[in-house]
DNA sequence: TATTGTTATACTCTATAACTATA
DNA sequence: TATAGTTATAGAGTATAACAATA
């Protein structure tokens, strides 16, 4: 499994890291651990500060009246743990609860005009951020990446 | 910003989730999650319960003598955190520390025999979950998908 | 004075159990 | 009986401050 013979030097000057990189996990994480702490930097004027907290806006912007259910299954977090960024949301005026037509133990949850302003600008911001983050990349190569990503763990 | 009209229905059926999908944050993040899922499954029989628990005993194998603070700065962690799961590790006999040839304060941590023989196992089994994980994906891609990843965060 | 390794501790994120209201 | 939403709480992961020993 090793790439290269090692000496028996009892100091290492340069880490190999060889085998680490031949890691989907491994190299999924260190991008998505990069690129999220300059996001999150970024967000730090809209008020967002994890991105569950961008995720769920987005999603209810672009879904009006979703669930929280939904928003559990498609974002892959626990109900409880919904609840507060839910809430946080209210609380800032960025979304509203509403009754829901269909199911009266749910609750759809719909953007605010300040809301979608808000959403607007935080969204316009995330899309330049892709731009910057991924400069040594080019479109071609980012819709790749993309496409693959999709393929493992859609 | 939004890719479809949005109709006025105030129930959803199918989740849009096209504006998340563009970011690379959000597909690197998905794919690791789904990827280390998996893969801390498998190494549950090897009492690795964490990525960090894998890829320390992993990068000592590969760099006998490599010091606590250059795991850290390698792998992006802080010294405090590292603490526990070198003292793990030793504990299991896995790793031994020695004095650090060249620098009185630092200790060179060395994989033992045994160390060796499991992460043998481990790393072969990591490798395996590569292909299963990314059956949809050919070799190709997988190996494309590694290089744009890593020209991210490289 | 700066750095390695360590302890103690706080903060955030994620997970489990149990409850209510409705299906 | 099952599900949506919620509360309380436990656990894991990550962060800062401060210290001893050595550079």
């Amino acid at each position: 499994m090793a790439t290269q013979q090692k000496t028996s030097d009892p100091s290492v000057d340069r880490v190999d890291t060889s085998f680490l990189e031949t890691l989907i996990g491994y190299n999924a994480r260190r991008t998505a651990l990069a690129v999220i702490d300059v996001f999150l930097q970024r967000m730090v004027v809209h008020d967002f500060h994890s991105v569950v907290d961008f995720s769920v806006a987005s999603l209810i912007v672009h879904n009006p009246g979703i669930t929280s259910r939904q928003l559990c299954s498609v974002l892959g977090i626990l109900p409880p743990n919904l609840v507060g960024v839910v809430n946080g949301l209210e609380k800032r005026g960025l979304i509203q609860r509403r009754p829901h037509p269909n199911d009266g133990r749910a609750m759809g949850l719909h953007p605010t005009p300040e809301g979608l302003k808000l959403m607007e600008q935080a969204e316009n911001d995330a899309a330049q951020l892709e731009v910057d983050v991924a400069s040594r990349l080019t479109a071609t190569e980012r819709k790749t990446l993309m496409r693959l990503l999709q393929k493992v763990y859609l």
